[in-house]
DNA sequence: CACTGGAGCCAC
DNA sequence: AAACGTGGCTCCAGTG
């Protein structure tokens, strides 16, 4: 693989170099906070280890497992719960044991278990974030490494540790964590995303006219639309839950190569873990039951879905999605066929793919490594003005569509400007191929990177 | 003791 | 035909 033109050239290297300065500059950690913390956590995570050991779940656990029993193996739990009790598994892995994770755990109503699952999830808090902060915090500040030559799509990762991975979907854990993030002296924390990013690269990726309608309205929602139709409700009473998992259940996985039946399980699945509703209360199995639609089905693939299941539904929702966007679907098979003939293709920001690529990397590489170098061109003038015009503000980390800086309060406006201008004008004469607009949604915090809030761009 | 792969879980 | 992508990190279990 390699950068075939001078555009594409140009962008990892002056990415390099301000990435580095990125790094160079860090964030700011409450160390004292960050220390307590642990404690809090690491005396959590004794009381509900004394308390688990007391208990009859234990005892069996210790009879199949003597002396090398221990608490932290899932390997050992499996059986203990699906062999000496009588609770029974849903699923295998692939070397076809039974797994033993969280979805499989959740279906198991005892109170030992539900100890378990909170221990867990205290210990990935505990060991990868909260530890493995402290680790690489030196002299207050973490300097996270961001690498442009490690990933396949040709995104960045970060390593040591990954800032690109710190919790926030569960407010519990991303408070602990988060909150140990804060700004310097006089400074704002100031967190930039793209919105819909990926969703507009696709759009102009696959060049569809309906898609391309979609990002350039700010008004049309694909993810809203589509939880209608999944979920069967109303277009303008879809709950946000409804919109989230069809979002990511949905929408996202079919232009990235999933199918139905795999779109139709995880879909069915949020409806009890995350116990939706309508917006007027009913439960949402109750709602689609009353549309005939009473059960999952087979989600076999191989054999096709029932009348009245709701694996039939999404078929059928499969179909009209690709109605939808008849482009898309018709010019991801030529893109495809064209790949198998000759062997590379090429991404709107000019990096040439070579190699062996499977279907569904075909369908995902091209629009996730440009929608990254969107960000990654407005990150280089960002760091390049703010060294230009000798600010006190520093950029301080990037997540793949967003850019975080630490910013000085006397330059808050100027940076705000800078990087709507930047994010959302700039860039788009850079790339002429970006057709649709731009729009940037921005958050800041006085005090650490869990108490944003959003701010008028 | 060093290393590897699986399983799991965190993010976008 | 076949079935969503990209990562990093931790722990356990197995190997030699």
């Amino acid at each position: 693989m390699k950068a075939t033109t001078g555009q594409a050239y140009q962008l990892f290297h002056q990415g390099t170099q301000a990435l580095a300065e990125v790094e160079r500059a860090g964030m700011r950690i409450d160390v004292a906070r960050l220390d307590s913390t642990v404690k809090e956590v690491g005396n959590q995570i004794e009381e509900l280890i004394s308390g688990m050991t007391q208990s009859g779940v234990w005892k069996l656990w210790k009879k199949r497992w003597g002396v090398k029993a221990n608490l932290g193996s899932r390997y050992q739990l499996g059986p203990v719960l699906f062999e000496d009790m009588d609770y029974t598994s849903t699923s295998k892995t692939k070397t076809g044991r039974t797994q033993v994770n969280e979805e499989s755990l959740e279906q198991v109503d005892n109170p030992f278990v539900k100890d378990y699952l909170r221990l867990e999830k205290l210990k990935k808090l505990q060991s990868t974030y909260l530890k493995g902060i402290r680790r690489e915090t030196v002299n207050g500040f973490l300097h996270p490494s961001f690498n442009l030559h490690l990933v396949k799509s040709f995104r960045s990762s970060a390593d040591s540790p990954n800032f690109q991975n710190i919790p926030i979907r569960d407010p519990e854990v991303g408070k602990l964590i988060r909150s140990c993030f804060i700004p310097r002296e006089d400074h704002v924390l100031v967190e930039v995303d793209y919105s819909a990013l990926e969703f507009r690269v696709a759009a102009m990726h696959w060049r569809d006219e309906a898609m391309i309608a979609y990002a350039s309205d700010s008004t049309l929602d694909v993810h809203r639309d589509m939880a209608a139709e999944c979920y069967c409700l109303p277009v303008d009473r879809v709950p946000k839950k409804c919109r989230f998992f069809a979002k990511n259940q949905f929408v996202f996985p079919q232009l990235y190569g999933s199918f139905y039946a795999n779109c139709a399980r995880s879909l069915w699945g949020m409806i009890s873990s995350a116990e939706l509703t309508t917006d007027d209360g009913v439960g949402l199995f109750e709602h689609l039951a009353d549309r005939g639609i009473d059960r999952l089905g087979s989600c076999d693939g191989s054999r096709r879905p029932e009348k009245g299941t709701f694996e039939k539904h999404i078929m059928e929702v499969e179909t009209r999605f690709r109605d939808k966007f008849p482009q898309w679907a018709k010019r991801k098979e030529q893109w495809w066929k064209k790949y198998r003939k000759c062997g590379w293709f090429d991404m709107m920001t000019g990096f040439r793919c070579q190699g062996v690529y499977s279907r569904n990397q075909l369908y995902n590489i091209p629009i996730q490594g440009p929608a990254f170098h969107l960000l990654l061109w407005s990150l280089i003038q960002v760091v390049r003005t703010l060294k230009r015009d000798k600010m006190r503000s520093r950029v301080v980390g990037q997540i793949h569509d967003s850019i975080v800086a630490d910013v000085h309060r006397d330059e808050l406006n100027e940076y705000l400007s800078l990087v709507k201008r930047v994010m959302t004008v700039d860039v788009r004469e850079h790339w002429p191929w970006v057709v649709v607009p731009l729009e940037i949604e921005v958050e800041k915090s006085e005090t650490n990177w869990f108490e944003k809030v959003a701010v008028e761009a």
